[in-house]
DNA sequence: GATGAATGAGGATTCATTCAT
DNA sequence: GATGAATGAATCCTCATTCAT
């Protein structure tokens, strides 16, 4: 491919993420797509062989520079506090997730979206290098650091500590209730440290 | 409105619900809800201004039962454990939001959903009588009253915890990482347990 | 289905055959159908799943007329000559070949047309009824008829005579040749004594 | 053109031929074609105005074998019989049919692709030298030279009875019943017999 | 001579909505 | 109160064709 189909390639994608987030995954036609590329509705197709396969290129790129961060995590650990470190992270992620919740949700409200292989016409093969499976692992591996520190319960699993947080992640920025309730605006600096500190009186034994 | 008239408007709502949840919101089309509900199409427009408010109808028809049942929840402040309090009111709202997922998405999609004022054509306004907001402030209650009781931390705001509590419900549900992370069957009860001692290890005081 | 709805999907099937006709099959779009038959495209879909059902529904709606006359057929044996009856009965035919020869060359053009199976959205089952497979079997029958009565060769198959006289038919109303070559005009009946009389010469014995 | 620029217009032409052999006229698009060449879509109009004239130069560019074989067929006069000449005639015949048959359809679906004129950008014309108009004359000098010889009747017009055989050959290779009838099968052989030897019994005198 | 990118007109099909009956 | 027919705008996608490189 030459280099001003690349580019192309690459305009495509970021036309489909802006609609999806100015308009949202149901007004997400290919018009408006090609037109906020700035090309005709064909030329969509001379770089994918669906709408979705280019909605599922645009879910799959994300910011790298965030997953690149984000692997810094565990080598944190030992510095600042759990509650610091813990809520850099989740918002860091949370920058990346404004971007990539419409589509996410768009992968909810269709599944049948996520059974497409291939995303462009070649390779734009990006695998996650590295850290397998990118932030969830660095997560973890977070975890277990401090808790090898002492500075984290040494009986709670960090896989599941992990997926805790990102699914409280994922409620914080998606959930319907976020826009009514009190709060709502808090955000996620108080919500980690409820969940560091946790609910339980300390001084009540017999709560678990 | 006769009686014919009021059952067709609730097979409406009841076919609405049931097409969702079974083919999802991108296959929810007027001709399949009519098909569902036993009418032809023309008749949805005699019960409902316009599909939209049609959805907006079947979203805010929550199930009465477990909002009922959510409101005692204050009253067990004090009994058996708040863990198992917990856990318990989750799993209830849970099999609520199983319904109601799919439109909560859908909003959550096209947003200018919400927008929508008027529900049906007549009134089928069905204020949350009592509880104001329902289940979110019987939690609010209920962690407050166990606050009074000493079981839970006096620091936290209930109405914060109450929210991330259910934040993070909707994240259990809904989540995309909900499929193939570990730990994501665990479900509810190993979350609870999770924010109720928190990720903290008790010894360590600078966590926070 | 109402009295209107009727009129429509016969509109429908006769606007088919007349774009056919007119413009070819390539040019038959929906379009055009719609426009022909004074109803708007998406009118089209109430009354069939498919354009390839429309396209089959006018294929299969043939002449009943021309298919209830060509069943007196075989009644003719004995009468007339042979000749003059299967000019008779030839003629006949091409006159309603006519109007299906597009719609027969555009099942040969795109052979997958034929896998589809149901017309219309209702029952527009049009069975042959009585001689079975209409115009071939009457022909076959007549055949058979006069070989009996000793106007017909006894060492010939009626039905391989029969379909041999058909295809002979197709050929003059088809073959691209038909418009070029001199003597195409002649058509029917001098094809027809030419296959009765055969080209071989009487006088020699050892022609086949 | 250069030597390589008449390959690429040769392969085009062929691979515009088994396009449509393989898919069929309506499946045969340019991308197809230029794949098929092992070339891409722009080369295709280096090489020809037009889509409209590739299709017609491949019409046109008949098996050149065949047709150089037909024109012994007069030779044959007198030789073996009649009935084992025209059948092994037909059969030559048949076999280029094969090749052009979905061309010549597509001639007659889209009637307008016979208006077109100049074949491709530069000389490509191979008119068929010798014997006018090819096969055709063939055939009709072999019928005229055997009635000389008094083996086919002399009361009949060599040209109507050339014409019959072509478009009963086209029938029989294009001819929607071929695929449904019984005795199609049977093929050309059995046609040429019937052709021949005629329908009418010998020993009635009456039948034209 | 050939490429690969882009075009734009049009194709079949879907769907919320309206209206005569 | 409900039906069934019709609408028309919009959707994804295809394809012959043009043009800069």
């Amino acid at each position: 491919m030459t280099a001003r189909g690349q580019q192309t390639t690459a305009r495509l994608i970021g036309a489909t993420r802006q609609v999806i987030r100015e308009a949202g995954y149901t007004h997400d036609t290919t018009r408006r797509i090609a037109d906020a590329a700035g090309v005709t509705e064909g030329t969509i197709y001379r770089h994918f062989p669906s709408k979705r396969a280019l909605l599922l290129a645009a879910v799959m790129h994300d910011n790298p520079d965030v997953v690149a961060e984000m692997s810094t995590l565990p080598d944190r650990a030992g510095q600042a506090t759990p509650a610091e470190n813990l809520t850099w992270a989740l918002q860091r992620l949370a920058s990346m997730r404004e971007d990539i919740l419409p589509l996410e949700l768009a992968l909810l409200t269709e599944p049948e979206l996520a059974e497409e292989q291939q995303p462009p016409t070649s390779d734009t093969a990006t695998p996650e290098a590295g850290g397998a499976d990118g932030p969830p692992d660095a997560l973890t591996e977070y975890l277990a650091a401090e808790q090898t520190l002492g500075r984290i319960r040494p009986d709670i699993d960090p896989a599941q500590a992990s997926y805790l947080l990102l699914v409280l992640l994922f409620g914080l920025t998606a959930a319907p209730q976020a826009r009514h309730h009190p709060g709502a605006t808090a955000g996620i600096d108080v919500a980690v440290t409820l969940v560091i500190d946790g609910l339980a009186s300390p001084t009540s034994a017999q709560n678990t």
